[in-house]
DNA sequence: TAATTTTTCGTTAACGCACACGAAAATTTA
DNA sequence: TAAATTTTCGTGTGCGTTAACGAAAAATTA
């Protein structure tokens, strides 16, 4: 449990070892020229041999410099609260840098509209941040913007939506694949006698999410890899849930049609809309299981109208994210490439200690 | 998402404020004596006025004294490995308060024996630290010593285990009453018809646990509450799981008068050792309800042969609990005197995104 | 009242680093 | 070769805090 006995080296024993002034040193460890290239790639080695690492104390003393983060998520609208939950985790990342000279550069964008997202990064590569935290739902843009980022040396990492195969420092997220499974098995635990589910995807095609597409085909996948696939007969219907309609016309039909469904599983965070449709028009409640304690969702989850929600603590990612930043930034830590969040299934008896945000 | 703009009060600026020096703020800030009453006085309702917040890099970076935090908590045997949890979440906080000048003086005590709890409190009476983590078991001891603590003046917080009414800075654990609803619950979802229901509990007097009672009373509520309480019959069996012949001779009497046993009940760590009886003996798995993510409960977990854990993070819980601590002993920050613990549902689909621990 | 002790306080040098300033050394120009 | 530049480097100050040292002020004693 003792830290390291050897005593650090700072820049007076480089300076030391190489015979110059500590000065010298300082300027190549910032290389800001002025230096002999001899007298420069001596000092480099022995900073190398003796492995100095900056006292991060003394540095955000001395320096008068900020490190600057940009956070580029999306807005949360009446329809997309979701994006409220992240800022909780953005505030206590903000609290806990005060004094460590982070300025918070905070940008989001209409996440139903790309020529916003694409606005806000051009904002973004005004700015020139330090580094950058990104919700990167629109592909293409994303990957235009990440080039240039690339090219500037800023490095950046994803918050929810990944995008493989590009130089980020991490991905904080969850599998979403694989919470898909979990719901799977939740409704699996609650239904017997090859039970009618009912999956409603959103169906505005602007709104398309690789993210929300994955937990749909892990809920399949349950029921394949179960061999339970002859077991369950599950049926999908497509539903914008932007619209203020709805669910109402889509999901009378569906039940005007078929009357024998014994759970719906609802891939986003407006499973609340669903047991609004249930309550408004008092029909018997089915299990229903959703995603995200977004606070209507949390209301129904209490009073019984929700069965499950599947959570993946938005605001520890967000939280995460920029502190995994920061500290590459200050000490070049190096970064996990993929920080899965837990897959947390919430019911009535155990919202109360997850619910945290104030 | 901007910090404060108001620059940091630093001691001058509370100097200037006072009319005194810095080396008298100082004094009072440490409150090393040799300072008039009133000026004392008047120094302190400045720095309450000013929020005065040290700067914790100026402070490690000038100080040469360590602040010394005790942890208290049991060893893990094999027979109660739990605590094996915790350590990684010490570690972690090890790590962050390196350079912070911090000594983390790690404690433990053998679980089943009075007399090394007491042992080990002595010792650290003996090595007087600044602040204590403790896992108080055996209550009429921990309140012995409790009080020397608050006679000394120094602060200290509960781990795992509670006692409510004395002057502790706060507590770090589940709700355990709470879990056991949980644990009714998923047994709920999964049962039908009437089923029999089997609750194990430790026999061996010596490790009475309130906090274990805990749970199984959360259990029970949890029919009373959903009046499901005639439509489940519950049966509870006393085994001393420490006992290497166990759950094996008991189980193998409960199971030969009573062979309509339809789920277990574990409100401890060890429901591997019951799975074990089932695997073993090739017996034909019921659904099994634990707790706590130790490895073989893993193990059994992943195979479906335990169907939930529930689980409690007890690396937070450690991790925060010094955080916390540390906070308090450094920038007074208040502690929250209640810190429950998220109640985690682990299934054999959610595990790996639980299962931290190197 | 003067001398002595005790209480109370201000000054100052670190801590490790960043950076401005100016001086010495090397190079170029006249 | 002397003067003017340019390159290369060392010195010194400050960041906010701690803590040692010693000085001033107050209290006590003679």
């Amino acid at each position: 449990m003792n830290n390291s006995l050897t005593k650090n080296v700072g820049i007076k024993e480089i300076a030391l070892a190489a015979g110059v002034s500590i000065g010298t040193v300082d300027r190549v460890l910032h290389n800001r020229g002025e230096v002999k290239k001899e007298t420069k790639e001596k000092i480099i080695s022995i900073i190398k041999d003796l492995k100095y690492k900056p006292n991060v104390f003394a540095r955000s003393l001395a320096s008068k410099k900020t490190t600057r983060i940009a956070i580029v998520i999306p807005d949360s609208s009446d329809n997309n609260c979701y994006w409220e939950k992240p800022i909780h985790g953005i505030k206590k990342a903000a609290d806990e840098l005060a004094g460590f000279n982070v300025e918070i550069i905070f940008e989001h964008f209409d996440a139903s509209n790309e020529a916003s997202f694409k606005k806000v990064l051009e904002e973004v590569c005004d700015e020139n941040p330090d580094g950058i935290v990104l919700n990167p739902v629109f592909k293409s843009v994303a990957l235009h913007y990440i080039s240039i980022f690339n090219n500037r040396n800023i490095p950046y990492v994803f918050i929810d939506v990944n995008i493989k195969g590009v130089d980020k420092l991490g991905y904080f997220g969850q599998d979403a694949e694989q919470s898909g499974l979990v719901a799977a098995h939740l409704m699996d635990l609650k239904l017997v006698n090859k039970p009618n589910v009912l999956i409603i995807k959103q169906a505005n095609k602007k709104l398309f999410s690789q993210h929300i597409e994955s937990r749909v085909v892990g809920f399949l996948k349950y029921y394949k890899t179960q061999l339970k696939e002859n077991n369950i007969s599950i049926s999908t219907v497509e539903i914008d849930l932007e619209d203020n309609r709805e669910p109402n016309v889509s999901l009378s039909k569906v039940f005007k049609v078929n009357n024998s469904i014994d759970a719906i599983f609802v891939p986003n965070s407006r499973a609340f809309k669903v047991a609004d449709f249930f309550t408004d028009n008092n029909k018997t409640l089915i299990p229903i299981t959703g995603y995200d304690l977004v606070y209507r969702n949390v209301e129904h989850l209490k009073k019984g109208n929700i069965a499950h929600i599947i959570s993946q603590k938005p605001e520890d990612q967000a939280y995460y994210a920029i502190m995994a930043l920061f500290d590459n930034l200050i000490t070049k830590k190096e970064v996990k490439e993929t920080n899965y969040s837990p897959i947390d299934i919430i019911m009535k008896e155990n919202i109360n200690y997850y619910n945290f945000n104030k």
